[in-house]
DNA sequence: ATGCCCAATATAATTGGA
């Protein structure tokens, strides 16, 4: 079962170009962050045409989460627990049901936070703790379990190809990193970086001061996997080039193949 | 020290992103 997580930056945007990498990395199930639209704004046939199950939590102009899955979704919830005046729509999840056993997928695109200090990161902060919380409900579960997505964490100096022009940000700084381990230390594996330890693999790379052309990018879009998932991890990887086609995301696709 | 570029909104400047 290939699993992937991929910040589209808009549906509306990526319309051509979603269908067309979906066709042709043919992955099972995917999280989509930053939809940017509403549920009922959502194309969703076209999707359902391609034979994914379509499961949404929209909102209007910003934020968006979706799972798309060839399987089955069962028990889906939408919003981070923790918060009932969080209006912000940034979580999603669902049990996908395997031929031999399930996963509890868990789409996220947690908040950016800049500018730091300020009432922005302080909500990154905050909602990083409801996660830690919500993750260590899920791991009692003892079930295999899955988060995927845009992290706005950049985890270690080698995940940012300039690191120092990022020591003040919200992405890169002390508190965010450490705050981001508390949640990886409860027993989660960071998928990509257990198969591929290689400086210099990044997620996204910005729209201006040519930044791709430069690979001045980060990698902020993790898979993190709890102990029963993990034993199930074949492989992982990162789609570069899909930055480099029509019409990018500032963001590329990070995937899995769990033996599902 | 800031904008660069891009998407969405509701008109054309503004907000948010990372």
């Amino acid at each position: 079962m290939k699993l992937a997580t991929f910040n589209i930056n808009g549906i509306k945007a990526r319309i051509e170009a979603l269908p067309a990498w979906l066709a042709e990395a043919k992955p099972d199930v995917v999280c989509l962050q930053e939809i940017k639209s509403v549920d009922e704004g959502f194309p969703r046939e076209i999707f359902e045409d391609m034979g994914f199950a379509v499961e949404t939590h929209g909102q209007k102009g910003f934020n968006g989460v979706a799972i798309l899955s060839r399987l089955p979704l069962e028990d889906v919830v939408r919003g981070l627990p923790g918060d009932a005046s969080d209006e912000q729509s940034r979580w999603i999840e669902a049990t996908v049901i395997g031929e031999s056993r399930s996963v509890r997928v868990c789409g996220l695109y947690l908040p950016n936070g800049n500018p730091a200090p300020g009432p922005k990161y302080d909500y990154k902060l905050a909602w990083m703790a409801r996660m830690e919380a919500r993750v260590a409900e899920l791991l009692a579960t003892e079930e295999p379990l899955a988060f995927c997505g845009d992290y706005n964490v950049i985890p270690q100096p080698e995940d940012a190809a300039k690191p120092a022009v990022w020591a003040e940000d919200a992405l890169f700084l002390p508190q965010t990193r450490a705050a981001y381990r508390r949640i990886v230390n409860l027993g989660l594996t960071d998928a990509f970086r257990a198969v591929d330890q290689t400086p210099g693999r990044y997620s996204f790379w910005d729209y201006q001061a040519g930044a791709w052309e430069r690979n001045n990018g980060i990698r902020i879009d993790h898979l993190l996997l709890s102990p029963q998932c993990a034993d199930l991890l074949v492989t992982a990887g990162i789609d570069k080039a899909v930055r480099g086609l029509e019409k990018p995301s500032d963001h590329v696709p990070v995937w899995v193949e769990l033996a599902l």
